[in-house]
DNA sequence: AACTTTTTACTGATATATCAACTATTGATA
DNA sequence: TATCAATAGTTGATATATCAGTAAAAAGTT
């Protein structure tokens, strides 16, 4: 980890598992039973009801593959109810359950919290500029 | 993924996944076989000759038993020669071997390259200012 | 309608992350 | 020195990421 070009991914990637690992304490803190990628995945189909599983991968920047199995083990916790989509049967048809809604309500209630947190002391207009950055370099990665 | 406070995290991610795809797919077109945290690890190892693996997670910013994990595959590799340690026998001794090194070599001379990619159209402010928002978060989920 | 392409999802293989439990060794201390 | 605590590393279990390959269905084309 060098000097000037090397070191913001590192900081970047430090960045965000320091985030992943505090917001995944705070749920468990507050004993729900749910891992950051499964609730972002239960979110997504709460917010887009009918949504394909490749949409949802696009959206969650996630592969494919680990929707289908964060997809499993939401079904497994009965969170999610999957079935076969009425008029395209490539499809999954898939239903956020009362326990699913439940457990959506009690992170995003926390989530406020711990978000704010994260960001104490930065400034709107340096949470934009770190926003366009960061936008920057996914677009220059894409070309 | 909604406003203000809860997309900045999102972005992030995305950003570091973007990087490290790209990253990757750099290597893979050169024909180099390792991947980008297998090559973290090793270059670790090759810039701070002695550490022990317990440093090498903090400076690399891992968890112990990845640690542990990628040196296999480096030893697998060829990349690293993995002994006892003379004097504390809990500890190991790590070397890098002369494919190892030429195999650092070529990265670096890629990696110099799809870093400034990467980080084009960026001004040296901006990126100071990101990595300060980015220390701020991660100092913050350290409290 | 027959054929081809695209879309949707799943599966297998491998790599890494995370947490917890564990062994071996070393260091501290009573 | 016997005991206890701390340190270094490993291992197992589970979750996710990534890539490649595949099957089934749908959409497009001739």
């Amino acid at each position: 980890m060098k000097r000037a070009t090397s070191v913001l991914f590192y900081t970047i990637d430090k960045a965000i598992k320091t985030y992943r690992q505090f917001a995944q304490e705070q749920l468990k803190k507050a004993n729900i039973d749910i891992t950051i990628d499964q609730w972002l995945v239960l979110n997504t189909i709460m917010e887009q009801p009918g949504i394909s599983q490749a949409h949802i991968a696009d959206y969650a920047f996630k592969d494919d593959a680990s929707v289908t199995r964060i997809i499993e083990k939401l079904v497994e916790h009965k969170y999610l109810k999957r079935n076969f989509h009425e008029t395209d049967r490539r499809m999954t048809s898939l239903k956020v359950t009362i326990k699913g809604i439940d457990v959506i309500r009690k992170v995003n209630r926390i989530a406020v919290k711990y978000r704010a947190t994260a960001l104490k002391g930065i400034s709107k207009p340096e949470l934009e500029q770190t926003e366009q950055a960061l936008l920057k370099i996914i677009d220059n990665c894409n070309k």
